[in-house]
Formats: structure tokens, sequence, C-alpha cells
DNA sequence: TTATTATCCTACCAAATTAGTAGACTAAAA
DNA sequence: TTTTAGTCTACTAATTTGGTAGGATAATAA
């Protein structure tokens, strides 16, 4: 299951995509608009921003702005982005690899078919953009 | 991710369908070659076998063995069983649906595309089998 | 230049979940 | 009736999740 800040991360990215372009939009808005508590939205906001999901401007009109046009922005880099890997086991994670203590990947076939449920899924997901949630 | 208890679940799982039917294999037996905790095991055991999963045998002789065929028990029934839900949101869940608190199903982008990502990924899990990582 | 606005950043905290352990109990054989 | 092997309840430590607090920093406007 995806974490709350993972369902807090789309909402936010899908309600900015909304909004359109450059168009800075303030946290307390999107607060309030989604229902997100405030201070948790901040730290989701900032990583969404180091990612390069975000931009943000300081100041008096600022405010949060997707940096990208929507459908550029996958929802498989939102979710990897704030809950890591969307594979179910470590061992066939495309960008968290972690080998497995005692499975030789070659011959495993839990391997293999959890491969596939990852392949499955991505084909969904990678293609799957803002644009499909706003 | 896969919970360690499903992963050893699935592994404990494809060694008992390896051994083949109405064979009992002592949990000792598993944890040793599977490498995984035996107390840990145990419960994990009983939970499939309460689930109707595995049956069992006490006393001399006893031990753990398959219920059905390998190739009619899908890897998705083994998560559902020591993990819960497969799907990404508890509102897209066939299994363990809950409804979220502030969203129309009817109309929320969000669910749809993970009821899609639910699905693909289902295609997978329902239909591979201990069969399959024996 | 100084007040205001709004993001940035570090650190903390409580509750829930995960990963496992302990130990007594029950049923089946030998 | 002893041994063997699963059953069951309860506990615990470590980690993760879902937040909060409060000050620092940067941009704008008076």
């Amino acid at each position: 299951m995806l974490s709350k800040k993972a369902q807090y991360a789309l909402k936010a990215a899908g309600y900015l995509a909304a909004k359109g372009g450059a168009n800075p939009v303030q946290i307390a808005e999107i607060s309030e608009k989604k229902q997100i508590p405030l201070k948790f939205l901040e730290n989701i906001l900032l990583e969404l921003k180091k990612a390069g999901i975000l931009e943000s401007k300081k100041g008096k009109g600022g405010g949060y702005y997707i940096s990208h046009a929507p459908s550029d922005i996958s929802l498989a880099k939102i979710i990897r982005t704030v809950d890591g890997p969307i594979s179910m086991l470590p061992c066939v994670s495309l960008y968290f690899y972690e080998k497995c203590s005692d499975c030789d990947e070659e011959h495993c076939n839990i391997n293999r078919v959890f491969a596939e449920a990852r392949d499955a899924t991505l084909q969904v997901l990678e293609h799957r953009t803002l644009q499909d949630i706003m």
C-alpha cells in the first residue's frame, strides 16, 4: 500500500497540475483544499522539489508549481520520490535494488515472477502521469 | 514491498510444493533449509493453514504440507493471507476495501489509475502459482 | 531599510507496524 | 506414558509512519 505521504503527494501534485504551469500556489491553499496537514505537506512538497518535480518561489506571491508539463511527470516518479521502491522485492527493484541474502538471482523463480509483476505495474505507473489525475 | 513475513511464506510454501502432496515436512526442516527463524515460521505456517493453503499433521511423522495442487495456489492468495491488500490504495482493494475519506470514487481519477495498476499486478499474481516458484 | 510573506530546514515525537521470542498446551504415535 | 511435533497467547525490541515545533532564509513591498 502507498503511505499517506505518497497519497498526499499525488493529490498535491495533481492539484498543482490542474492549476497550470508557472503559477505559484501556496502550501496553505493546497493544504486546505486537499485536506492535508500543513506541516506534513511542507515536508512533502520540499521533497518533490528536490526531486525536480516541483519548483518554488519564496516571499509574497510565492508558492509551488510543477516544473514540467503534467504529461511529463509520471506517477511512478512521484511514488518513488516519497515512498521508495515500487517493486515488491528489493532484488527486482530498478531504482532501489538490493541483493537478496541467500538466493541466486539467475535461477530464483520467485525473483522472476516478481520481476514480471513489477513490469506489469510499471507499465501503468510509468505511463500514467499528472495529466491523468488532475 | 512485501514484508519479510510474506517473503518467508512464499519460500516456505514453495518448498512444500516442491516436496509434493500429502508429505508432511517439519517446521524445523523448512526453517533450516530456507533460513527462516523457527518460531517466526511457526506463526506463518499456522496462518497459512488457517487460510486453507496448508494442512498439518501433529505428532511423530507430522509436519506441514500443501492442501491443493501447486498450480491451484496463487501467489496472490499467499500474499493476501500474510500481508493483506495487494492494491496500492485501500479504495481500490478487492479483498480489503476501505472507503477513502474525502474522495468521490465515481469521479476520482487517482482511484481509476490505481485500479488499473491493481489489475495489471493481479494479472500476474493471480495466475502465477506455487507451480511457478517451486 | 525594515516589515511581511512564504518557503526551507533540522530536529523532535507518539503511535503503529514489523520482525521476532517465550513458554505453556494439545494431539498423535510409538 | 513418553516422545514428537504442531497450536496458541502473549510479550518485546526495533523500525517506520504520520505527524509537529520552531527558527532560518529569501523575496517582495512599504
